[in-house]
DNA sequence: TCATAATCGTTTCATTTGCAACGAAGTCAA
DNA sequence: TTGACTTCGTTGCAAATGAAACGATTATGA
């Protein structure tokens, strides 16, 4: 067809480019979760609020985390299943669960946390100075409304 | 659970936070080719491919555009239904296809095109000064062999 | 030439996903 | 108190996804 088409440069758009980026980075540890703990990056994150917030709910975690709350419950429950995790009632609202790790969970959450922090560190080695001004332009992006 | 656990901020750590804004940024153009195109990203991405190539197999596209080869495949499908590209067999190797956008395609992509633009203008705006440094960053993960 | 291997696009299949609907529990106001 | 409304977590369901298998075609090399 013949095309009489405005430019575009795909790979200097943002929606595409960090969506690609994204997925790039996140494969690796995913794939590494994944064989060596049987954990997906869902379950990973939510380890990771029950971790430092000591309890919560799943609406906690769902808000928390960017985690839809049916991914949240699914994940919990496969949290569960594997002892990771315990769910309670909350006697001051029985709507909500209560959610704790377990000794295991928190061990568990132990091993993972070096390796997302290593992770991290040979990420800012490879951004080197520019570490900070692609966080900042991050920061700028998330505010942004809509 | 008592944790005495390492600190780890995931709302820093780039794996997290790329996927989650990535996600908001594609969010909105998303639903908006989605109603008012009935159009899928990944449709977009083939549209926007042989736009610009002119034509192209299910093998340029998956490489060019960042899709896995079934979601080519199936997006053309749907694109072909809808009337917007063509298939054919290449004849110089009869396993490839020759892909091209009809001239429904090519207005299409007309329409969509000018959105994105407007898009981009509108991030770039709200990055200021640090659409560079946010670039130039990428473009170093990018090149990171993981 | 012929057998083997590689590549292309499609499809199968099990899993994941997102949305809406749901029952249970709590809130609010008349 | 009652009834309408909201919130919580789960689940049903249809669609999307990803990996592997497949047939068809081409490339390779003995």
């Amino acid at each position: 067809m013949k095309s009489n088409l405005p430019d575009f440069d795909l790979d200097r758009y943002l929606p595409y480019r960090l969506t690609v980026i994204a997925a790039q980075l996140s494969a690796r540890l995913s794939k590494q979760y994944k064989t060596q703990f049987g954990i997906s990056i869902a379950e990973w994150r939510i380890l990771l609020n029950l971790g430092y917030s000591g309890s919560g709910s799943v609406r906690d975690i769902e808000k928390r985390v960017s985690l839809e709350k049916s991914k949240v419950s699914r994940g919990v429950s496969r949290l569960e299943a594997k002892g990771y995790l315990t769910k309670s009632v909350d006697d001051k609202d029985r709507r909500l669960l209560k959610l704790a790790l377990t000794e295991t969970g928190v061990a568990l959450l132990g091993e993972l946390i070096p390796i997302a922090t290593a992770y991290q560190e040979q990420l800012d080695e490879i951004l080197g100075e520019k570490t900070q001004s692609l966080q900042s332009a991050l920061d700028r992006l998330a505010e942004s409304p809509d």
